[in-house]
DNA sequence: GCGGCGT
């Protein structure tokens, strides 16, 4: 039916020893699965060294091979841009850039006779852009829901391997370099309605444990001028983040700020209520009061 | 039994 996916034991599935100066010889395979796609062979590889945790998605055919690295932080937004792919109507997709630390991913739909395909190509600086193609599949885009489907798992077996690896006997090797950082973001590669806007920053549907609000932390409100200013505190699978949602008369916006970024917002903030001070005296926090957060 | 990408 949807492609098999197999092989998520420790046999070296994807070449096993690979001798010789081999980038990443060393890493310890975490997870290895493999998926086809009509006559494509995706590997995805759930890498680890002292650096941090990346996944390595591989497409092979009988005589081509390339491969995307996508940086342990990115993992996650694929799943999420791959949600996006397939439960899109048909031609309301657009083309998404993601940017993770120095990499720049671009997704792109296509479509010739051999039907349609989404094209992810990785661009980064000092190397030659590398490019996979995911066929969509004949129906219901299950080439594209089975890639999702394992990109699903990769990422809950991810979060799973941190535990593991700290209970283990070994003198934690563990993870020195690895930021999550979930400072990228899509962007939208071409034009797209401002009122859905936030969608760049929404996740998609389905993804477990969406816990919107937490009980934790107030929510709070500022007024300026015709504005009001919402702070919420959030969190959902990728970790705590502060909502500020702009309303104005009938439109919302809102950023979606990771807890990672907040110290530096409030340096960047404070830097600038630093050198406005002589404008900005006497309007105190006369209008800023505090509101319970929504209930759910 | 595919074949897209890009130079």
């Amino acid at each position: 039916m949807e492609g098999n996916s197999g092989g998520g034991g420790s046999g070296g599935t994807s070449g096993g020893t690979d001798r010789g100066g081999e980038r990443g010889g060393n890493d310890v395979e975490l997870v290895c699965k493999t998926l086809q796609v009509e006559h494509k062979l995706f590997y995805f590889d759930l890498k680890e060294n002292p650096r941090g945790r990346y996944l390595k998605i591989s497409e092979k055919t009988s005589a081509t091979r390339s491969t995307i690295i996508v940086p342990s932080s990115g993992i996650s937004w694929f799943l999420d841009l791959f949600n996006y792919y397939v439960n899109s109507d048909d031609h309301d997709l657009f083309s998404k850039e993601l940017q993770l630390d120095t990499k720049v991913f671009y997704f792109d739909i296509g479509e010739n006779r051999r039907g349609r395909f989404l094209k992810v190509s990785e661009a980064s600086v000092s190397r030659n852009r590398s490019t996979i193609i995911v066929p969509a599949g004949s129906t219901r885009d299950e080439g594209w829901a089975a890639f999702r489907n394992i990109l699903a798992e990769i990422n809950e077996a991810s979060r799973l391997f941190i535990l593991p690896n700290q209970q283990s006997s070994e003198p934690s090797e563990h993870l020195v370099g690895l930021s999550d950082d979930v400072g990228a973001g899509f962007i939208s590669g071409h034009s797209q309605p401002a009122s859905t806007s936030e969608l760049n920053v929404d996740r998609s549907v389905e993804l477990p444990a969406q816990d919107e609000i937490g009980n934790m932390g107030v929510s709070k409100v500022i007024r300026a001028d015709q504005k009001r200013f919402f702070f919420d505190l959030g969190s959902n699978n990728r970790g705590h983040f502060l909502r500020i949602s702009e309303v104005a008369g009938s439109d919302r916006s809102s950023i979606i700020l990771p807890l990672s970024g907040l110290k530096q917002f409030h340096e960047i903030v404070g830097h600038f209520v630093e050198i406005t001070k002589d404008r900005i005296e006497g309007m105190t926090g006369a209008n800023v009061r505090t509101v319970d957060p929504p209930q759910r």
